[in-house]
DNA sequence: TGAGATTGC
């Protein structure tokens, strides 16, 4: 690199090489697509296997599992822990007698890719002896799976029906660095189980960085009953992972707007460096369109750029947009791909050989003291800032350019580690899990790490007040609470779904509700070039009672869309097809929820064109989401419970019309640029003290 | 009046 702005390399950092690695996985399989039957690959597939570094740990992991009963296996990436760890323990007899060997990742991706890999490595078909289950695919058999794949979100729920999980031997947690709220609250059931369950069980810990001794401490116990030989109950075991060395250059002074640094440090690289991909990490959406806007206008104005091709990357991308991003370029072009986070862990795109990293990410922050989300721009950590690093190193000696300066890197300003979630975020989905399992005092319970108290109060006080918890006795209520936690969405949609079968019968048109909110709301995208196309065919799925009996008609009218019509349907009416697709296969999923409820005669139930009826639904379960027009300005709303003067987004159909409701109750409020609520339904203040007297009897004061 | 990070049951 010949700009002065950089100075300096740090010594090589440890990053993925695998030619085998999880990772990439999913395009050797499906782009090479050799077959489980074909002999050159098997053996091919054996070879690799040998010569990861996990094989050459096999005996000593096996000996730790022996003698241990929780064990953590710290691997870098490329050392192929979650493939071979779980094949070592099916060789070594750990499924035997019928018992499950079971692996959980964060996401369902990479479950599903380790399922295909390990079978394939085996040489059986998925599904058989090797399978998975993640929400909406269970491909797996009762009877013959041994080694099985899964959420820890998945494995968690299973814990209602089996509490001591007596199906399986083993419990792999893998990735339990990303300590997700799912993860943290798996761990803690886990050790709970491994006490009840004397010594037929263990508890495997996977983990990248050097938090292994936080979870040895926690799985050590001094019970001597349940170790083997020792009084040790946990240990720690390295797997050296296949290093490829990535030069990081830091800028000399901080740059003032890292937009244009961004860009500026893409098109150096592409005039001065070798071939390879680059990968540019930026915070949002805004901030990536409007970098690759720039470099388009520069690619447009010079010669020496034309074969720098910039692409975007964020969660909510189109498949036909991410298709670009994951396809080879053409030759002779180089791709700059801007992207989110999802770039750190969730996706991995092949060739990047550069990293441009802007030390930012949005990550969205509970405010406990007005109960509101807020999404803020933060400087990362610094282990997400090696992740970032990492991914320039996948394929062969990478360069990483972070904008920001070495001294600032080396500052407090840049934390070790992410806060993990079960300090930040709500604790809801926890609370109703552990309360399902008999956790009766949550302050005292043995968490990993315990959450702040003011997030589990507020956890506690809204189910409270939605009647999932006794107030009383504070257990969960018979039917309404332990409904609520098998039930895979926020309390508050729960509570409206469990309503329109027990009282409203309008279960066909809030099931519809609930999947669409649940999906994330809003179906409806404006392309910047086609506003007024895109607003007009809106206008024809509106309804005027507000945004989520907009959502039903649309959902209904999709699912009334023949299947193999639906794509081009969602296009023609600038729906995400999507966005659309997740919501019928939430409404799916509840409705056999449902009837296994023992509902299976009420779901069809419809209110027809009785609007009320489903906006007194929806109002019963958001009933505690309300706000009144603020009758001074005719356009802002303020919360009923605390007074917070909020603005309608700009995606709502009550954004632009001319008469508001006086009273509305909503999805979601968060704030962004300005604190906004979406998801919005007017109602009829009567119907609010009506539905919920004991939360407006004490609440009438505030307002 | 003017807009969005990400994952999961």
């Amino acid at each position: 690199m010949s700009t002065s702005k950089y100075k300096g390399s740090e010594p090589s950092l440890g990053c993925d090489m695998g030619q085998v690695d999880e990772g990439s996985f999913i395009r050797s399989y499906y782009a090479d697509g050799f077959t489980a039957g074909d002999t050159a690959s098997k053996m091919f597939l054996h070879e690799q296997r040998r010569r990861l570094p996990a094989f050459k740990h096999r005996m000593e992991l096996l000996y730790a599992v022996e003698k241990y009963l929780a064990v953590v296996v710290v691997g870098e990436p490329g050392s192929g822990k979650s493939t071979q760890v779980p094949q070592f323990l099916y060789e070594a007899g750990w499924a035997a007698g019928g018992k499950v060997i079971v692996c959980t990742q964060p996401r369902r991706v990479a479950a599903a890719m380790l399922a295909h890999r390990v079978a394939e490595e085996m040489d059986v078909a998925l599904g058989t002896t090797v399978g998975y289950s993640v929400r909406f695919s269970d491909v797996s058999s009762a009877e013959n799976t041994r080694i099985k794949y899964m959420t820890d979100g998945t494995l968690m729920h299973e814990c209602l029906a089996d509490p001591m999980l007596s199906k399986y031997s083993v419990v792999v947690v893998d990735e339990a660095q990303d300590r997700s709220l799912d993860t943290d609250t798996l761990l803690a059931l886990l050790k709970k189980i491994m006490k009840k369950r004397k010594g037929d069980f263990r508890v495997i810990i996977s983990s990248a960085s050097l938090d292994a001794e936080r979870f040895r401490g926690y799985f050590e116990t001094n019970d001597n009953t349940l170790a083997q030989p020792e009084h040790n109950t946990a240990t720690i075991l390295s797997i050296s992972g296949r290093i490829f060395p990535v030069d990081i250059h830091y800028l000399t002074a901080s740059c003032e707007n890292y937009l244009v640094a961004a860009t500026e440090t893409a098109t150096k690289i592409h005039i001065s460096e070798g071939p390879g991909d680059i990968l540019i990490f930026l915070p949002g959406k805004n901030e990536i369109e409007q970098a690759i806007s720039t470099l388009n206008d520069q690619i447009d104005s010079s010669n020496n750029l034309d074969s720098l091709l910039p692409l975007a990357m964020y969660a909510g991308i189109s498949a036909e947009k991410q298709k670009l991003v994951f396809d080879p370029p053409e030759r002779g072009i180089r791709k700059a791909i801007f992207s989110t986070n999802v770039a750190e862990t969730a996706v991995t795109i092949d060739g990047v050989v550069y990293v441009v990293d802007s030390g930012l990410v949005k990550r969205r922050i509970f405010d406990t003291d007005t109960n509101i989300d807020r999404l803020a721009t933060l400087t990362i950590s610094k282990s997400s800032a090696k992740q970032r690093a990492g991914r320039s190193g996948r394929t062969r000696p990478g360069k990483t350019y972070r904008l920001y300066t070495r001294e600032a890197y080396l500052s407090s300003l840049f934390p070790e580690h992410e806060i993990p979630e079960i300090c930040r975020v709500s604790l809801v989905p926890m609370v109703l899990m552990l309360k399902a399992l008999g956790v009766s005092n949550l302050v005292r319970f043995d968490y990993l790490q315990p959450p702040p108290p003011e997030l589990l109060s507020q956890a506690l006080e809204l189910l409270a007040e939605l009647g999932a918890i006794d107030s009383g006795t504070g257990e969960l209520t018979p039917k309404l609470g332990l409904h609520l936690a098998e039930l895979p969405l926020s309390p508050e949609l729960g509570v409206c779904l469990l309503n329109s079968v027990r009282t409203f019968d309008c279960a066909k048109e809030a099931i519809s509700a609930v999947s669409m909110l649940a999906a994330g709301g809003d179906p409806f995208f404006v392309p910047g070039g086609q506003r007024s196309e895109a607003l007009e065919d809106k206008r024809d799925f509106m309804v005027q009672e507000g945004d989520v009996l907009t959502f039903v008609n649309t959902h209904l009218a999709y699912l009334e869309t023949p299947a193999r019509m639906r794509v081009k349907w969602c296009n023609a009416h600038f729906l995400s097809h999507r966005m659309l697709d997740q919501s019928a296969r939430i409404h799916r999923q509840l409705e056999a929820m449902l009837a296994r409820m023992g509902y299976h005669n009420r779901i069809r139930s419809s209110c027809g064109r009785d609007y009320k009826s489903l906006q007194k639904c929806i109002a019963s379960g958001l009933f505690a989401n309300a706000a009144r027009l603020d009758p001074s300005d005719g356009r802002r709303y303020r919360l009923i419970k605390n007074g917070l003067v909020v603005d309608i987004h700009p995606s709502s159909i009550f954004f632009a019309a001319d008469c508001k409701p006086n009273y509305v109750v909503f999805a979601q409020v968060m704030e962004t640029t300005k604190v906004y609520i979406r998801g919005i339904s007017a109602v009829d203040p009567a119907w609010l003290s009506e539905i919920a007297p004991h939360y407006y009897s004490a609440k009438q004061s505030n307002t």
